[in-house]
DNA sequence: CCAATGCAAGAGCACCGCTCTCGATTCTTG
DNA sequence: CAAGAATCGAGAGCGGTGCTCTTGCATTGG
């Protein structure tokens, strides 16, 4: 019965890790990262501040694990968003996955914050965070692949790649095994940055008093990004 | 001679005001907001803690303070950059303006983070923040605004715009007495959103083994954005 | 059964924002 | 010009933070 009762053992650990993450993604979700307090949590969880030391080293690798959560979250909304628009047109897939991801991040702000915000002071991310972090991206690059393969993406450009970008981006492509030309991935990357930028606006309160319908903004900077994703230049 | 006692009393004041700013400011581009300490702060200006209270009545009215000052630098930038391109096309004007734009946030990393990246923990953007921020938006809408005047920006589109996203546009129009067609306004928050998000991108590592050479990277991304800007739909 | 390990608890350190009080200085006003 | 009022720097103090260390207790493995 040795590895039941170790079992046991490291199940309550387990558990209790779980726990604590949980609380912290609450307090998370309520108060912010900076308010993030592992004090705080330890007296929610019901048990002493240097306890939790025990299952995290330090605050930051709270913060990390909670991180890297977010990220496959945000990943796991684009997947689905890919996986249950199969038959829709590139462009409308895309704007598919950039309006579930606007909604995760409407849904979970202080998350959002965390991952596409400025990093948190004095944190830097650790290398767990990456892997984790390319998901969605890599969702990206899946649906401009099918698109290109389909026919429905200009490929053609009137615009150079310069020979560094180039060699940039074909490090990129050999990465996942999909033939993306420049253009269409220099566009893909600027899809991407409007879509992080338009959140972040929002999100962050630049456009408050400028724009109201937030809904039906954000819907139609999404189908003019969309028609330009697939047949701009 | 009262008036110069009592100036110079104010003068004072205004003195010690400015170096505990300036103190801050350098903290602040040193550790980053989250890091910024009035008790530091107060050491290195040799006065105590509570003394600086005097001067700013809480942490977060010495951050508005940089805020601002940040607010008005970045206003400054693009309002130079499109002085001292005056004769040139628009679009190379927008990349003038974004590139100096960028140029700025990499200088002052942290204060772009505070600026455009989430906004500090439990801090609510006060009312003195509006005006200096619509600084730098209220010169992209004058470089829209001369360019179609100059007749280089197509005003046509065969994308509707929504009726609640067409009062909004309207409203912001009237606030700055230029005319400006709603799929002009969609395209330069378009343009904005991913001058932001590609900022963003880098400053943020999110592109960190992924593009290498930034400077060309982020020519090629605006030079895209330009030609869209002034003649996409 | 006993030693080794894992764990919660508590005390403690240095830091933080912020408040309050207390003299000293400076300005204003009678 | 002198008295009263406002301002200011200094210091102590409160409750909070992250983190470390030591102390005992429980669980585990030999």
């Amino acid at each position: 019965m040795a590895s039941t009762t170790q079992g046991a053992r490291a199940l309550a650990r387990a558990q209790i890790t779980r726990d604590i993450k949980a609380i912290g993604r609450q307090h998370l979700a309520d108060y912010g990262a900076a308010a993030l307090s592992l004090r705080a949590v330890a007296r929610d969880a019901g048990m002493v501040s240097s306890a939790v030391y025990r299952y995290f080293p330090s605050r930051d690798d709270l913060l990390t694990a909670l991180i890297v959560d977010a990220y496959d979250a945000v990943g796991a909304v684009a997947e689905q968003a890919l996986e249950a628009t199969r038959r829709r047109s590139t462009s409308s897939r895309w704007i598919a996955v950039a309006t579930d991801f606007r909604a995760w991040a409407r849904a979970h702000q202080h998350e959002y914050a965390l991952l596409y915000g400025s990093p948190v002071p004095g944190y830097a991310a650790p290398s767990d965070t990456i892997s984790p972090a390319s998901r969605f991206p890599a969702a990206l690059l899946a649906l401009l692949a099918d698109g290109i393969e389909r026919g429905e993406i200009r490929t053609t450009t009137d615009i150079p790649t310069p020979r560094t970008v180039h060699a940039d981006f074909a490090a990129a492509r050999s990465g996942t095994a999909m033939d993306i030309p420049d253009g269409v991935l220099s566009r893909g990357l600027i899809a991407w940055a409007q879509l992080l930028g338009t959140v972040g606006l929002e999100l962050f309160g630049h456009l408050q008093n400028v724009i109201h319908d937030y809904d039906a903004f954000f819907q139609l900077q999404l189908e003019r990004v969309g028609v330009y994703l697939v047949a701009g230049d």
